[in-house]
DNA sequence: TAGTGGTCTAGACCACCAC
DNA sequence: TGGTGGTCTAGACCACTAC
């Protein structure tokens, strides 16, 4: 009845079915980080199972890192969470500790297209938005982004009015669209300058440059953005935990 | 009593003491990936909790990846897990399908030596053994790897036998030395060939270089391994998730 | 068939938070 | 003070493995 719950496969563990069908109710939206999902006991008795069940169905959301638990409070929805901007890779030219160094993003274009054969693979569509940037450190420019999005996800960014496109596009994604990033994976490679990203990072063609490849994915594993990213080879560090 | 469960801070949770007190009997070495753990039900008399606790103790360490449950069997622990070659970053030369590419790893030195700034700074100590080798694919050179381990948790590496040194060190350190290594970080970064370098590796001196340094961490979060390895930046593909 | 982990229940009491 | 999540219990039955 609730859902999906009753509806999935009854083979599958009730928790299972409990936390699909709750994942499933949070990618359509009906829930928002400032109030909390129904609680563990009103949940046990909607659905009819104990209140460890829901609490294990629960964790395993949580665990994705989709919920979060406040004791004495509920449990939330989290926004889009992850640490995703692709600055902190490139070190800063002024490493000097003077600057504060203040980031910016300048808009250079934003507009819809047929994907390029990367981005298409990727996303599974041609019918994009395109979108680049130039991202910047006290009037440096450090990284130049292209941005693939599916029109289908994203119906109306082109009209978004511009000061609305903040440096930050996941937050912006999940307030304007309801589109959640909930993991994303980089590829990082090498490569040199050609001559519009040599005018634009002010470097010269041919200049050693550090490439980083990104394809996100929302809650239901869709990919929902590829993109490309380019910054001078020479200071570039990226971090990575294995675990 | 029974290995720090009662020793431990009793304001916290049971389940933690049990999980911790699990942890260092691990870290002990006290159990082999081939025989079982002590049952749950087992553990519960053992502590005086409930099956449920247990569970939740054990669920903990599952999830951290130390160990593994078999439905029928019985828990067991997980050796060296993760995929930690750095190989797989730098494609084959030869991609052309036919040739199977068989991987081999020629050691070029093998000494107590001071640790270099870095490596001493990962580890905490300048008391390191330092292992070189060059590792390659059907003969074509592909990575040089120098690797530092301290001295102090891995007595008599030097004098090993050199057939029992082979490409995977990390089950060695299991084996040899009750080294587990649970966790490790990646950092990328791009540089030019040195003379020594060029010439392992068959390129120019000068040519582009991509460079990962790793520190790997025991199951204590003790820092037991630094190492810095090159190929060239040519065909390089750092893939990593982000959750 | 005996023993293991996997699921699930129906409670209890506690710590914490918001009102 | 009432409701929330956090911990914990003492069972039950099931699915699976090993012998």
């Amino acid at each position: 009845m609730i859902d999906g719950f009753a509806a999935g496969d009854m083979r599958l563990p009730a928790y299972i079915r409990l936390r699909d069908s709750l994942s499933s109710r949070i990618a359509r939206g009906e829930w928002t980080p400032e109030t909390p999902i129904p609680s563990e006991g009103r949940l046990a008795r909607e659905f009819k199972v104990s209140v460890g069940t829901v609490r294990k169905a629960v964790d395993g959301l949580v665990d994705e890192g989709l919920l979060e638990r406040r004791q004495g409070s509920g449990t939330y929805l989290r926004g889009p969470s992850f640490n995703a901007t692709l600055f902190r890779f490139f070190a800063m030219r002024e490493s000097d500790g003077s600057a504060p160094s203040i980031p910016s993003s300048q808009l250079i274009l934003r507009s819809a297209v047929k994907a390029p054969q990367a981005a298409a693979a990727a996303l599974g569509t041609d019918e994009v938005i395109k979108i680049v940037r130039l991202r910047s450190l006290s009037d440096q420019p450090v990284l130049f982004e292209e941005i693939y999005i599916p029109t289908a996800r994203f119906e109306g960014f082109e009209t978004l009015p511009e000061p609305a496109l903040g440096p930050l596009l996941y937050p912006l994604y999940f307030e304007h669209f309801g589109v959640l990033v909930k993991r994303a994976t980089d590829e990082v490679s090498f490569g040199t300058a050609n001559e519009t990203v040599a005018q634009q990072l002010r470097i010269q063609p041919g200049d050693p440059l550090a490439i980083i490849e990104r394809t996100a994915f929302d809650i239901e594993d869709t990919p929902i953005e590829w993109r490309i990213a380019s910054g001078s080879a020479l200071g570039f560090r990226y971090r990575s935990e294995i675990n």
